[in-house]
DNA sequence: CCTTTTGTTGGTCGATCGACCAACAAAAGG
DNA sequence: CCTTTTGTTGGTCGATCGACCAACAAAAGG
């Protein structure tokens, strides 16, 4: 079968998130590959082995990243009765995650690689298509029902995306859960006119 | 007086403005001294007996770059008529001023460096100082002349700083003038039920 | 038990980073 | 015209970057 040869000293999984406490925190560029091999606690040359490069692990990260953190806000998203109870539970959810004890206090997607050298272009480019991506999911969802006229759907899908977005620079800054939940408010508060 | 030794060879304040367009297109890490070297027209030696250090110059980039593209969003929050009047005006010229054609589409108080290595945690205190203080401006200016209750300034100047830091996103990601509008227009419904 | 396969160890590669130094250049002071 | 002062030139410093290699280790196949 496939267990031929030296068997793997390290569970690849377990590696993967200790590799994405680190990019977490300090973000694509700010993390070394030395950084890595320490918290992964392999050398350099089983990284390159198993996960490719630097990019690659970094982009496996994003994988894992989405599944975990960025799951709450999408299952808010998608099992709210209503739109408009469905983007404000995600709301609640995304304030909820950005402000986590146990986690740095913002959103990879958002922070992880806005500006950089020209060598990792890419990464920005792979972090803004991820950024494309949540804007249409929660126009998919205002969408879905029928419950927001059309024309308002590119207004309002791009407005709570730059909520979100905004959001995250606060709970960057210091923000407590307590302190965004008025600025959910603020946001919702606007619905009804929007929706007209 | 002053004027004895060997003349200078560069303008300092045209070299600021180089450096300015570095740092303002690639942040503060993925800006190296050979980069700021070439941009500028002279040597890093020369760079640290005029600037004090890569930290310094970007700190006295920074204040360039209040002074400047900061200036327009501030003078409009402090010109308008009514607080109303004042935000919506501040939001229209933040979209002016991070979709300009001949500067990079955000805002380098928000994205020059929000996560990074730890020996640059200084520079990211510094700017969420500054970031701070836009907040301050704001609720100030909703203050100042009394039209805005006492238990709303928090919230919303909270919520309208939100709105500008997701905007610096929204213009990153490449979302043109236009799209903007709609985004400022749905933080404006919000106002008079906020206000209330 | 030898061969094949796979993974790890320890080290190195060229490039680049921010910082700074010694030697030299160019002005004003006396 | 010599001294003092200030700035520039050309180069170097130790540290670190991402990437990768050769030698060795440890398993299964036959």
């Amino acid at each position: 079968m496939g267990t031929r040869g030296r068997p793997r000293t390290f569970d690849p999984d377990l590696a993967l998130r200790q590799a994405l406490d680190v990019f977490w925190e300090r973000g694509y560029e700010g993390t070394s590959l030395s950084d890595l091999s320490a918290a992964m606690g392999i050398r350099s040359a089983s990284i390159y082995a198993y996960f490719g490069s630097k990019e690659e692990l970094f982009r496996q990260v994003m994988a894992l990243y989405g599944a975990t953190a960025g799951e709450p806000p999408r299952r808010a998203l998608r099992d709210g009765p209503t739109a408009r109870e469905a983007v404000h539970a995600m709301l609640q959810a995304t304030a909820d995650q950005i402000t986590h004890p146990e986690h740095p206090h913002y959103c990879m997607l958002i922070l992880a690689a806005p500006t950089g050298t020209v060598q990792n272009h890419p990464v920005r480019e792979f972090l803004a298509d991820l950024r494309h991506g949540m804007r249409e999911e929660i126009r998919a969802r205002l969408a879905r029902d029928g419950d927001v006229p059309e024309p308002a759907l590119d207004p309002m899908s791009r407005y709570y995306t730059t909520i979100v977005q905004g959001l995250s620079i606060q709970a960057r800054d210091g923000a407590t859960r307590p302190e965004l939940e008025p600025v959910i408010t603020c946001a919702m508060a606007a619905w009804d006119t929007l929706a007209a």
